[in-house]
RNA sequence: GCCUGUUUAGUUCAAUGGACAGAACGGUUCUCUCCUAAAGAACAGAUAGUGGUUCAAUUCCACUAAUAGGUACCA
């Protein structure tokens, strides 16, 4: 069964074109060698038609003709069952009117397909592995991780749509020195509570969080932690406060509706890993010693120096971990490999993508989303945010202040390649100012008009689907898989919010255009089949999403 | 300085190289004896600048200007 009509009738309109194009070369009323890339898009203006095709405009150059000659030349030698209605327009665009038969085939795809309605074969099961977050277990989330978050597992959910076989990892910083701060700070706070003077240098980390640690630390061991050594006492410290932030940081996602396949540990690729993964490139070439450090070229592919690996007091560098751990993601057979990266972090881009290509990977093996800052504003006002000092607002914060549903919705609304401006009294906004609540309401709406009905859907005659609101709804729900399709190539899931409120939009002028539950029984049955799809589709990519599709509002 | 984003309506953002650039908020008007008015309809309002490629540029290229971020033997 075909899972995408849109594409299916895509793909027929563009073979009529390339017959009729063929027939003409073949007749001699064409002068070209061979067929043109024929393609057929959907209009803007919709007097233009269901859709049109650029081809005659395309081929004049090379024919040696007048586009709406060649239109003309093309329109005589169609074969299109399908088409209602063709016609010349503008500089030499063909215009096609479709009969609606297969906008009703659809709806009988959606009854049919359910919840898997969207769902498309573009990925043909390749591993995709998509890291994101992978903040230090050193703090709560922030603000700051949270678009990358829902970037992350949205991107996931749709890729996964598309046919991809996908995994989520997280990508745990547990190894190095700011693991050390962590554990100085918990010692001090920990102090402290004994009744000790402390003083609290600069650069340790002086957000409250670390005092609960420390008190629980005092819960469970009293004062005995102090008897041991100064080593102990930090180890004891680190560890403890590792294992609590990282129950926290999980539970934070959880709460966000975010779960990952995997977490991976830093620490398990020291040394061995790392040293492994030094010497292959070594091995390669790639790998130089220089004043007591080793290099790696990275200037062979691109990047705009080379990179310390091994610093000259023997340790290893946050880059020598990266490519240890990069190394060991292709070991494990992905296709592809994505990251999910602030936009603070893009100057790391390119030494990366040349640590796959001197293992021997094509360069875009590795691709990274690049997602830019947020803003947070109160009212249109920016609120401040100060990192170290602990004063930054937390992602749980927000979410229970404004929603996970609104969260997550805003998060993502805006192309990752913008800047967003996240205004929390908006996004707390019950109204019509929302748009989450705008698409949940055409959802709720719907359930609402399902139980007063006293027919069903069944029995339809959907040739009384006829009404220009109707057809558009129609047509809407039919593009749904190629918005899937656009968003998982484009790994841009801001594509599928604009799609979830225009689908509502539709669905809303319907249903102030056409009343479902009427006299007309006939009428009544087959609106309502057109109600339950929209329901459907609407479910489908609010689930996808990741928000809720409240039955009530 | 160099690198990477961004620049579209009063504001926040859309638009696989296509025809008359779409929404939302804000402003001005309409529409509930009717399945949820958390809705619908109407009006006014924009591609930063200069060149180039193209039959066709918001989209691609170059330069200029604004703006955000990056530019460690830090993580």
């Amino acid at each position: 069964m075909h899972k995408n009509l849109q594409a299916v009738v895509e793909a027929k309109l563009v073979g009529y074109l390339a017959e009729s194009v063929k027939k003409a070369i073949y007749d001699g009323e064409l002068d070209l060698d061979q067929v043109p890339e024929v393609s057929v898009e959907i209009p803007r203006e919709k007097e233009h038609g269901d859709y049109a095709t650029n081809l005659a405009m395309i081929t004049a150059g090379k024919a040696g003709m007048n586009p709406r000659k060649i239109a003309e030349i093309i329109i005589e030698n169609l074969e299109a069952p399908e088409v209602e209605d063709v016609s010349i327009a503008g500089p030499g665009f063909i215009n096609f009117k479709l009969n609606n038969n297969w906008l009703y085939d659809n709806l009988r795809l959606i009854i049919g397909l359910g919840k898997d309605y969207g769902k498309i074969d573009q990925g043909k099961g390749k591993r995709v592995q998509i890291e994101f977050v992978s903040a230090n277990p050193t703090g709560p989330l922030h603000v700051g991780h949270s678009r990358g978050a829902v970037v992350g597992d949205v991107t996931a959910s749709i890729m996964e749509a598309a046919g991809y076989d996908v995994e989520r990892e997280y990508y745990i910083n547990d190894a190095g020195n700011q693991m050390d701060i962590l554990a100085q700070s918990t010692l001090l706070r920990y102090k402290e509570i004994m009744g000790r003077d402390i003083e609290m240098p600069e650069d340790v980390y002086a957000g409250d969080y670390v005092i609960e640690i420390a008190e629980d630390l005092y819960k469970l061991h009293g004062d005995e932690i102090l008897n041991k050594s100064e080593q102990k006492q930090l180890e004891i410290c680190r560890e403890y406060a590792y294992q609590e932030m990282l129950k926290n940081i999980e539970e934070d996602l959880k709460d966000f509706g975010i779960e990952f396949d995997s977490w991976f540990s830093e620490r398990t690729l020291h040394p061995d890993k790392i040293n492994e993964a030094v010497a292959k490139l070594r091995a390669k070439g790639y790998i130089y010693e220089e004043e007591d450090a080793l290099w790696f070229k990275s200037t062979d592919f691109g990047d705009d120096k080379d990179r310390v690996v091994i610093k000259s007091d023997q340790s290893p560098t946050y880059l020598a971990a990266d490519i240890a751990y990069h190394l060991d993601k292709l070991e494990r057979g992905f296709d592809k490999l994505i990251n999910v990266w602030g936009a603070d972090h893009h100057g790391y881009i390119p030494r990366m993508k040349a640590v796959i290509e001197a293992f021997g990977y094509k360069r875009d093996t590795l691709e990274v989303i690049v997602v830019q800052m947020v803003t947070l504003l109160r009212k249109g006002k920016k609120m401040p945010m100060s990192k170290r000092a602990g004063s930054f607002v937390t992602m749980k914060d927000v979410n229970q202040e404004v929603g996970t549903d609104a969260a997550r919705y805003y998060y993502i609304m805006r192309s990752t390649d913008s800047h967003l401006d996240f205004d929390l009294e908006l996004a707390k906004e019950e109204s019509t100012n929302n748009p989450v609540y705008y698409v949940q309401y055409a959802h709720a709406r719907i359930h609402s008009i399902i139980d007063n009905a006293e027919v069903d859907g069944s029995d339809q005659n959907l040739d009384l689907l006829q009404d220009p609101a109707e057809i558009d709804l129609m047509k809407m729900l039919a593009k749904y898989p190629e918005e899937i399709k656009l968003s998982a190539e484009s790994r841009q899931p801001h594509h599928l919010t604009s799609y979830a409120y225009d689908l509502a939009t539709a669905f809303h002028a319907f249903y102030n255009n056409c009343r479902v539950n009427t006299e007309d029984i006939q009428l009544s049955k087959a609106r309502l089949y057109l109600v339950d799809a929209s329901r459907q589709v609407l479910k489908n990519v609010l689930t996808l999403l990741g928000i809720s599709a409240p039955a009530e509002m």
